[in-house]
RNA sequence: GGCCGGAUAGCUCAGCGGGAGAGCGAUUGCCUUACACGCAAUUGGUCGGGGGUUCAAAUCCCUCUCCGGUCACCA
């Protein structure tokens, strides 16, 4: 074979765009195969408002890493990618950018607003894209779909009309989230409490009568105008005589009674609520309880409306509260105010105060739907990693409202239901309609609100497939495998496409869903815009790679813990495939001279068993790291094999081979190496695609594709523990010298002669004896003699397990030093010794105790016992250089 | 207020019933013909406090303290 040349140093750049280049061309994302057994992932769709951040790399990241592995598995698999148009946020960015031309969206109007959407959405979109691409998802972009494509929107339609359908769905009014901001109403949970700073009034409503007063506490004296009632606890001694008198609103000539409801707190302000059904929920429900009017007193945009005075008619709520105090106080119905801080809620998108707002909205029956898929998650047809997060999910269910879907916005799906302005039927249907079914009429008007973003999201798993279709893929893929997403959307997206997959597939959308954590930064901070502490991941890339980011985010990914990174974090990804680069530059460039033979059948040496062995194990570590959604350990099973094992022991124990003359041992060497080399890349290319992608194509014993190889299955017959222990016997040997010959500031390059006298019954005499001058070399010995006859006069003991050491210092001991340390060690020893007595003379330990926990306590007695006994030898020979 | 999570080496975290681990950092020595993004070695911990269960507890139970998250109708 020739010598095949890498590059001086990793240089990530100068490869991984062209390997994803090949990957596309070929098309190697796509499901192969005709396996029962698909996998797949679809993948949670990033809005096209803006750049992928931190924790889309790490969503990403671990999907691709399962795709990978499932694909190299033999699994037909399939990752299929996407975004979502998301309503109100995409709709605020193209209002922010037409108000740069001092334009509303009714400037523009409808048609052209859109127009405008749809190129931000293009701009967005190729922005996501390429930054998937950089990262090295394996997905299929030739399935790519978004929520509001032709497809997509088929199956809203759809979905919508059954559930209409099916009695699920219905329009009424009522006191809904309203943003008057962005001017739509929004669902319960897209509403963000936080707390706020405000006053908290007592405001005297005098009797009818004219006989005195009585007092209320509010925080929102402005809207009083829409008060009906006053609210006492039926319990409350103070005031049950007043209950069904009037009390007159001041500043206005209305006359409202007393009631009873048992929801007011007898202890908080002064124990009377003003009910004002239009303007709060509690008041909303109370007003439903005793049927009282409903006044509204705001317009959309959040000015007071006609139902007040005409002085605070068209202002806006804020400074309306000011005027109206400012005329109670002049009017003498002020008669304490205190601070108060309580929780207000705000628009999750513009962080504006939400207004409860009645008005006319549609709604979702959720009853029905959560409890079918509480009842799915009982079965246990679908699993949270880490489970806790199924406490989440089934607390929202157990307490569901109904779902207002509708939204005063022009960017979404428009309301499929259409009204006859001749009779006023109600149409809705799966095709536009041209005339009414009742009356012929063609005068039909469509509803103008548009759906929450969520209604199409919600049938993502199955309407990218093809749903109402019964196409292949549906059949295929269908159910799918594994969900990787947020804790923050378990309700908005995670429980409704499980209701929504039930509801019209009757079947959940899949059974696994790993909950990942937040990437925040090194103070455990959120990372966001306003603190500036984000990370860009194409900034990662750029400076250490896709690999080092993949590698770096999976070995930190723990399950059910929070990522705390900052941009040094990556080097440990980054240094690790250097390390994986250099060690291959270093095999590939000693190729030369050697003939490539059959790694199955080549003979193998203790060590080559060895390696094989820990290789295997990797591949077990990583099989059940991956089937428990255990990132973190994967990474590390990879890590630790590649150089813990294979560079710092198994690459260094082979170079006397390399360099050998003997041109048949350096064959089955670089063969060894070669295959060894081989199967790492494959075991790695989940965790680093590029890298190994890299290197695999060149080398000399393989020639398929990377992506599509056979991942490394765990094989009973690479077992072999006793190679394993005559290994760890050699390096325990080996570090015990190196850590003398440090702790005696002995240079490594400056060689000792060492003597090594093993136990009558220490198994792994012959290997040592095998491989005298390996272990040597490894020492940094000049000689290494093994024969327990051996002079060992003025040489400095060191203890092992089963042999002992001799070290010929010279001059460099300090024997005072040396026996301190000694002592220290057979005290630990003693000490250790003890504690194991202890245990093994108890009897209820040894009556309860399983027999492996005893037959451990037993080898540890024997272990300690010969530490301690060579110890003191040692110690006494030590004394006698003094 | 309810529920959930965290508290382990200087930092970030694994481990979750049988001898305290990793990475980073620090210290020391080495440019040993793959890698100084390296090699070798060293340092460093009453596993938050208290109680209990057990032959055995960082690991299970109770309790307290401090952080974080989340849900909730206190006007």
């Amino acid at each position: 074979m020739k010598a095949v040349v890498l590059s001086k140093a990793y240089d990530p750049k100068t490869f991984e765009d062209r390997i994803y280049q090949r990957w596309m061309e070929k098309g190697l994302f796509a499901p192969e195969g005709e396996g029962s057994d698909p996998f797949t992932i679809v993948m949670p769709p990033p809005n096209v408002t803006g750049i992928l951040h931190m924790g889309h790399a790490l969503n990403n990241s671990l999907q691709d890493i399962l795709t990978r592995y499932h694909r190299m598995k033999g699994r037909p698999t399939l990752w299929l990618p996407g975004t979502d148009h998301a309503g109100i946020a995409t709709q605020n960015i193209v209002e922010r950018e037409i108000a740069k031309e001092g334009l509303r969206r009714q400037d523009l109007g409808r048609e052209r607003f859109l127009e405008r959407t749809w190129l931000v959405k293009d701009r967005h979109h190729a922005i996501i894209k390429k930054q998937l691409e950089k990262i090295g998802s394996s997905c299929d972009w030739s399935r790519e779909r978004f929520t509001m494509d032709e497809g997509l929107s088929h199956a809203v339609r759809e979905a919508f009309v059954t559930l209409y359908e099916r009695d699920l769905i219905y329009k009424g009014e009522y006191l809904v989230n309203y943003c008057p901001k962005c001017g739509t109403a929004l669902a319960d949970d897209e509403v963000e409490y936080q707390e706020v700073a405000g006053t908290l009034w007592n405001v005297r409503y005098p009797y009818s009568d004219g006989s005195g007063f009585i007092t209320v506490a509010t925080t929102r004296p402005e809207t009083m105008f829409g008060d009906v009632a006053v609210a006492v606890n039926p319990t409350d001694e103070r005031y049950t005589h007043l209950i069904g008198t009037m009390v007159s609103l001041p500043l206005t000539d209305r006359e409202i009674p007393i009631i009873a409801d048992s929801f007011v707190e007898k202890e908080f302000g002064t124990g009377m609520v003003k009910i004002t059904p239009a303007h709060d929920p509690n008041d909303y429900q109370a007003g439903i309880r005793h049927n009282l009017e409903r006044i509204n007193v705001l317009n959309s945009d959040g000015t007071l409306n006609e139902n007040v005075p005409a002085a605070y008619r068209g202002i806006s709520a804020e400074k309306a509260r000011v005027l109206v105090v400012k005329d109670l106080v002049d009017g003498g119905f002020i008669t304490g105010e205190k601070e108060h801080n309580h929780e207000v809620g705000h628009c999750y998108r513009c962080h504006t105060i939400i207004e409860p707002y009645l008005s006319n909205q549609w709604f979702v029956r959720m009853q029905g739907m959560a409890e079918k898929a509480l009842k799915a998650h009982q079965d246990g047809k679908v699993i949270f990693y880490p489970r806790r997060w199924e406490n989440t999910y089934t607390h929202w269910l157990e307490n569901i409202h109904d779902w207002c879907i509708s939204r005063q916005l022009w960017w979404g799906h428009r309301i499929p239901v259409w009204e006859c302005q001749a009779c006023g039927e109600r149409i809705v249907s799966r095709e536009d309609p041209t005339a009414c079914p009742a009356c012929n009429s063609t005068d039909l008007r469509q509803e103008t609100d548009v759906l929450d973003t969520w209604f199409s999201s919600w049938l993502w798993p199955f309407s990218t497939l093809g749903w109402p279709e019964k196409t292949s893929d549906l059949a295929t893929f269908f159910p799918t495998s594994t969900l990787v997403t947020g804790y923050d959307i378990i309700f908005f997206w995670v429980s409704r496409m499980i209701m929504a997959s039930l509801e019209f597939l009757g079947e959940v959308p899949f059974r696994d869903i790993y909950i990942t954590g937040l990437v925040r930064d090194k103070q455990g901070r959120k990372m966001s815009k306003s603190l500036g502490n984000g990370i860009d991941p194409l900034e990662v890339v750029d400076q250490y790679g896709a690999d080092a980011m993949k590698f770096t985010l999976c070995y930190m990914a723990t399950q059910g813990q929070d990522i705390l990174i900052d941009m040094d974090s990556f080097r440990l990804g980054s240094r690790f495939a250097n390390k994986v680069w250099n060690a291959t530059r270093f095999i590939l460039m000693n190729l030369e001279g050697a003939e490539l033979l059959d790694a199955e059948t080549v003979p193998r040496n203790t060590l080559d068993r060895w390696i094989y062995h820990q290789l295997n194990n990797a591949a077990r570590k990583i099989e059940q790291a991956m089937d428990s959604y255990k990132f973190n350990e994967g990474a590390q099973a990879v890590y630790d094999f590649f150089w813990n094992d294979f560079c710092d022991w198994y690459v260094e124990s082979a170079k006397r081979n390399l360099y050998s003359d003997d041109a048949a041992e350096k064959s089955r060497q670089v063969t060894l190496l070669l295959d060894l080399l081989a199967q790492s890349m494959r075991l790695m290319h989940p965790f680093a695609s590029f890298i190994s992608d890299e290197i695999y194509s060149q080398l000399p014993n393989v020639s398929d594709e990377l992506i599509m190889s056979t991942y490394p299955e765990w094989r009973d017959d690479l077992e072999s523990a006793t190679d394993a222990l005559f290994v760890s016997r050699m390096q325990e040997a080996v570090s015990s010298i190196r850590a003398l010959k440090a702790d005696l500031s002995i240079p490594a390059d400056r060689k000792v002669a060492v003597v090594i006298k093993v136990d009558d019954d220490f198994a792994a005499t012959d290997f040592f004896v095998e491989n005298q001058s390996l272990i040597a070399s490894f020492m940094g010995a000049s000689s290494l003699v093994i024969d327990d006859g051996a002079d060992t006069k003025g040489a400095v003991p060191v203890a092992g397990t089963g042999y002992e050491s001799f070290v010929f210092v010279g001059e460099a001991i300090d024997v005072k030093a040396e026996i301190a340390k000694l002592e220290g060690e057979v005290a630990k020893s003693e000490k250790a010794l003890e504690a194991v007595r202890a245990k093994l003379g108890n009897e209820k330990f040894m009556t309860n105790a399983k027999a492996e926990a005893i037959e451990k306590e037993e080898s540890k007695r024997a272990e300690f016992e010969e530490k301690i006994e060579k110890g003191k030898k040692h110690l006494a020979l030590l004394a006698s250089f003094l």
